[in-house]
DNA sequence: CCGATACTGGACATCATGTCTAGTATCTTA
DNA sequence: TAAGATACTAGACATGATGTCCAGTATCGG
């Protein structure tokens, strides 16, 4: 009768759930997404599922805290760095992203765009706190800014992490730190491509 | 046995319908929303609900479909114009917005973030069609951008919907733009606050 | 005024949700 | 390895939303 859960079996049956709930939403989107398809997906029952989690928000809630902590983790110990006129967040945000794709892309809502509550909370904090840095200013001001960039920030990383770009995290961070900071004139200017491939 | 839907009775229901799918979508979220919730605002029998639309998303598509006709008509009447190195298409959405405020809310989801795909594309084709005419480039370079762009003027446009900023359509607009084309950088040096030209 | 059309409430089948129970499998640890 | 604790399971159940259908009633347009 240890604290945690380090029953085995606990932990497998909440490993598979998450799993396929990752599975599923990037299949048909979250919202299309039934407590019976997970179960089915992750060969559990289904009254299994409801002596783990109440209902189905609260299982992406957990995952997603948890990979949060992984961020956060990785934020924490940059925080001290001091900010050469870019964002800190974003480079590890791509990179890590990069190496679990998968559950990245659930986490925005698979094909469709359902953004969870607690991420762009969290994006937007970093932001906030990083532009706070950068410079003083009205709230106004920084509020759009803001706003501004946490939009920009999640539909870059979703237009990544769902097309086939080709683009490496550090050449998407870049991109994207380019358009945030110098904006589109400057990035527009350039006549130069990053790398050959057709569209759709 | 006109085409169109001149008779009162069913004007009047598919605009009552379309109200409270508003109201209350700005007030709970779309997702939230039943379809006996939209009937007993609108006082409208369920079934006759389904007599005009096979389900709650046809209701929506339909009412955005709508409003996206007045913005495509405004937008086709500017599109001859010159664009003086700034967009075209931000403008007269940040005024229409502010003019039907409540329906644009609802569009954007509410307080949650719920884009619809009809909203989400028809930005998206905005602004990839304008960055085009501005620069020739790379697709990934031109996605980039786009995506950038759209993520960042949903986002602002929600915000500046949802919360009471005392902004102008213009001035959120200028505001906009500045971020857009100049980049945080442009935007964070400069000291003063743009606060002063609220519009009530 | 009258025929056509739209609205209405209610019945119905279907499906997803969340709770509960009794029985079975598996873990832990003594 | 045996025993007690704990997790899993299938299935029944109540609830609420969906979408269909129908017969009766109100309202429209000509």
């Amino acid at each position: 009768m240890a604290a945690g859960s380090i029953d085995r079996r606990v932990a497998r049956t909440r490993r598979l759930l998450q799993a396929a709930l990752f599975e599923l939403t990037t299949e048909n989107g979250y919202a299309a997404v039934t407590v019976a398809d997970i179960c089915a997906r992750a060969d559990v029952g289904r009254s299994t599922f409801y002596t783990h989690y109440p209902d189905k928000d609260s299982l992406r809630k957990t995952a997603i805290e948890e990979h949060l902590d992984v961020m956060r983790a990785m934020a924490g110990a940059r925080d001290s760095q001091p900010s050469a006129g870019g964002f800190v967040f974003s480079g590890p945000a791509f990179a890590h992203a990069d190496a679990t794709r998968t559950m990245h892309l659930a986490m925005l809502g698979g094909k469709k765009h359902e953004i969870p509550e607690e991420v762009r909370g969290w994006i937007d904090r970093q932001v906030r706190h990083e532009l706070a840095d950068m410079a003083r200013q009205g709230a106004i001001r920084l509020d759009a800014a803001t706003h501004f960039v946490v939009g920009a920030f999640l539909e870059v990383m979703h237009w990544w992490l769902d097309e086939e770009t080709q683009l490496s995290p550090a050449a998407v961070d870049q991109l994207f730190q380019s358009l945030a900071f110098e904006g589109m004139s400057a990035v527009l200017a350039k006549p130069h491509d990053v790398h050959g491939k057709g569209h759709d």
